[in-house]
DNA sequence: TACCAGGAGAGCG
DNA sequence: CGCTCTCATGGT
């Protein structure tokens, strides 16, 4: 490496800490209905932590500070960043947040969950990271998830630039890395019986016997198939990865509390059979399903309040 | 202490 | 198909 480009970069890697260039690392987007709060909390993602009215996570390689004010969100990475394509991507910035709404069925249910939470919104995350986490959530609550998930980058993430002064982060162990941890080494995650299930999805992706830059390119139904082959892997979790993961919009995951959902609201008075409710999520709720989905999910579980 | 958690897989009739 | 049991761990 020549000896003018290692001054630069050593000038860059500063770059972030002195006010004078700070722009580099700082970006302002302008948003409309973006509850950063409650999207970040609404359990599609487990890794983002609340921090001096901010939010700080790692999106890929990057670790990320996010802050929302009025009518803007405020990013701020540990490194200049000249393409912020990625993060706008993630937070899905160029999203038509009423015509998802519009697109919805006019039903009193959805009214209420709308107009509990306006501003909730659906991530695009990385799909392996959403399909490995997802696989980490069977029967547990979203704080365990996270501690879960925690423990797993602590233990087997790369480390990733953060500013001074902050906490050291890690990105999402890649399926290779997964691949090669013994079982128990995973257990000691925490994660239990869900060990073998991600050790054996993550050495299925990373030898390519599971590709999943080929399921982005499938129809639904053929994604869903290719999912459901895979370890750990039922018609609930595969669907979170069909929606938060590649950004299937009618990907439909029906857990413990959006079946509550859809009983308490939908079937109140009798207890609709497992293919009768499919087919009801299938053409109730139009083309974008699954943000429907997100929104009676929320709903549910914050009793209504929209906290 | 019981019950529950953004389930899946396997065995059963 | 639909039912039941187990799996591991920690919050409420």
């Amino acid at each position: 490496m020549a000896a003018s480009s290692a001054v630069f970069k050593s000038v860059n890697a500063a770059a972030c800490d002195n006010p004078a260039v700070m722009n580099d690392c700082e970006r302002v987007f302008p948003v409309r209905d973006y509850d950063l709060a409650a999207t970040l909390n609404s359990g599609q993602t487990f890794r983002w932590q609340s921090h001096d009215a901010g939010w700080i996570g790692v999106v890929g390689s990057h670790w990320v500070r996010l802050e929302a004010t009025d009518r803007t969100l405020t990013a701020r990475t540990a490194r200049p960043v000249t393409d912020w394509s990625w993060l706008a991507h993630y937070l899905q910035l160029d999203l038509n947040l009423d015509d998802v709404l519009a697109s919805f069925p006019d039903d009193e249910p959805l009214r209420s969950a709308v107009g509990a939470c306006r501003g909730l919104r659906l991530l695009r995350q990385d799909p392996w990271e959403c399909l490995a986490s997802f696989i980490l959530s069977s029967t547990k609550q979203i704080v365990q998830i996270r501690q879960i998930i925690s423990h797993l980058c602590e233990r087997h993430g790369e480390p990733v630039p953060v500013p001074d002064g902050h906490t050291p982060a890690r990105a999402f162990p890649s399926p290779a890395r997964l691949a090669d941890i013994s079982e128990a080494e995973l257990r000691h995650c925490k994660m239990g019986f869900r060990a073998p299930y991600l050790r054996e999805t993550a050495r299925l992706v990373a030898s390519g016997a599971c590709d999943l830059a080929l399921i982005h390119e499938m129809p639904l139904p053929e994604a869903r198939a290719e999912l459901l082959k895979l370890p750990g892997v039922g018609p609930k979790i595969a669907d979170c990865v069909l929606l938060f993961g590649f950004g299937f919009p009618t990907a439909f995951p029906v857990d413990v509390w959006v079946m509550r959902a859809l009983r308490q609201l939908y079937f109140p008075r009798r207890r609709p059979s497992r293919p009768r409710l499919q087919r009801f999520t299938e053409t109730h709720f139009g083309r974008h399903a699954g943000y429907a989905q997100q929104y009676l999910f929320h709903y549910i579980r914050t009793g209504g309040r929209g906290v």
